[in-house]
DNA sequence: ACGCTGACTACACAAGCGTGTAGCTTGCTT
DNA sequence: AAGCAAGCTACACGCTTGTGTAGTCAGCGT
C-alpha cells in the first residue's frame, strides 16, 4: 500500500488542495478550517481553491467523494487478500483509514459518508452469515440489523479514540495500543456478556413492555 | 424523573441561557452556534450572555460542568433502582441523556466530558466483575481495559445514531427503534462472534506479531 | 503568429462573528 | 434616604470569513 501522504510536492495543485483540505477538515473540523488556511497548506492562492472547487461546501463534497472512491478500491483489494485481515484487524483498519482517519470520524459522526458505513454493514452481513451457519438457535433479529449494530460497535473505538486511549493509558494508534486493543476485542468477542438463560429472561421482560 | 426541558419560562435568565446553549451547541455544533442566536433563544440580550459567562468558551465549560454534575446525580439515583435498568437499558440510557444527547455526543467525540466516560467505565468494571466471577478461563486483558472498550461500544449506537437509524430503517430514538435495538444487543451479547478455538488461534497469531 | 482556454493570483467587499464599553434599572444594605 | 452591587440592554469596534472580480501567464491547436 503506497503511502499517499508521501511527497505532496509532485501532486497537481488540485490534488494538493484536496489533501490539505482533508487534513485541515479532519484536524480542525469543517467550520474552524478556512479556505485561506487550506490554500496556504497547499501552497496556492485562496482564489485557486475557489477556481477548482467552487465553494467551501463543494470542496468538502469533493473530499467525501474522493474518500469513498478510495476506500472502495482499498476494501476491494483487501477483500481478496485474507492474509491481511487475519493478522491484526485493528491495526489493519487503522492502516486502511490511514491519514484520513480524523476526517472520516467527523464525517461518520455527522451522518455523512453513507457509502462507507453501508459497505461495512454489507461486509458485516457476510461475516454474520458464516457465524449463523454454525449457530443452533435462531437469531431474534434479522441479519442486517445485527450487522448494523456490529458495525457501529466496530467503529466505536476509532470514533472515541481519545477517551479510549486515555482510559487505556496507551494511544490506540501506537503498535502497543493496537495490540492491547486487539487482545481486548478478541476476549470480548469470544466471551458473551450474557448467559443464554439471562438473555432469555431479559428478552422476555423486553417483550412484555413491547411498544407497537 | 422531572422533565427538565419543561417550561423554560420560570427559569432564571442564567439557566435559560445555559439551556439554550446546550441545545444550540448540540444541534449546530460549537462553532456554528452563535452567542446572538443563543441569546435570542433564551430571550435575553447578547450582552447578558457575556455578563454571566464571560466568553463563548467559558459558556461551553459551564455547560460541560453542569451536565457532568447532572449526570452524576442521575446515575447515582438509577444505581439504587435496579428495576429501571432491567426493563430496557437502551431506552433508559436515552432517557438519561435526555434532551442533551446531541450535546453529549459532540462532547464525547471531541474527547471532552471525561468524567462521564470514566464513570461509565467504572460502572462497566463492576458489571464485568460479576461476569468474571462465573468465568472459567482467565481473561487475557485486565478488567479496566475490557470495560473501556465495552463502554465505547455501548456508546457507539448513540454516537452514530444517524447511520444506525438509517441502516435499521427506524429511528433508534423511537419506541420501535429502541425495542429493535435492545433485541439486537441482547442477541449480540449472548452469542459470541468467535468460538474459543477460533479466538485461541487468532490470539496465537496476534502474539506472533507482537510489538515491543 | 494568433487567439483562446484554463491554471493561477491579487485585491476588494459585505456579512457575521466575538468582544468591549457605557449606561440604565432593580433591590437590598446601612 | 443614600448608595452600591448585580442583572440587564444597546451599540459600536475590529477581525476574520467566504465569496466576487479583474487580470496575468503559460500552453496549445490552428
Amino acid at each position: 500500500m503506497a503511502s499517499i501522504e508521501a511527497d505532496l510536492e509532485d501532486l497537481t495543485a488540485r490534488a494538493r488542495i484536496r489533501e490539505a483540505a482533508l487534513r485541515q477538515f479532519g484536524e480542525l473540523g469543517f467550520e474552524r478550517a478556512t479556505i485561506r488556511g487550506i490554500a496556504e497548506a497547499a501552497r496556492v492562492s485562496s482564489g485557486l481553491v475557489r477556481h477548482h472547487f467552487g465553494s467551501k461546501e463543494a470542496l468538502r463534497e469533493a473530499c467525501d467523494e474522493f474518500l469513498v472512491k478510495l476506500l472502495r478500491r482499498v476494501s476491494d483489494a483487501t477483500f481478496d487478500d485474507p492474509m491481511l485481515t487475519r493478522s491484526n484487524p485493528v491495526a489493519m483498519s487503522q492502516a486502511v483509514f490511514g491519514p484520513y482517519q480524523p476526517y472520516l470520524v467527523r464525517a461518520l459522526v455527522e451522518g455523512r459518508a453513507e457509502p462507507l458505513f453501508d459497505e461495512m454493514v454489507r461486509a458485516g452481513e457476510q461475516w454474520l452469515a458464516e457465524i449463523d451457519a454454525e449457530r443452533a438457535d435462531p437469531p431474534f433479529a434479522d441479519r442486517k440489523a445485527r450487522a448494523t449494530v456490529s458495525t457501529a460497535m466496530a467503529l466505536a473505538v476509532t470514533v472515541l479514540h481519545r477517551h479510549v486511549s486515555r482510559s487505556l493509558g496507551v494511544d490506540v494508534a501506537s503498535p502497543e495500543g493496537a495490540h492491547l486493543l486487539a487482545t481486548v476485542i478478541l476476549d470480548l468477542h469470544s466471551h458473551p456478556a450474557l448467559s443464554p438463560e439471562r438473555a432469555a429472561s431479559m428478552r422476555e421482560a423486553l417483550e412484555r413492555i413491547r411498544p407497537s
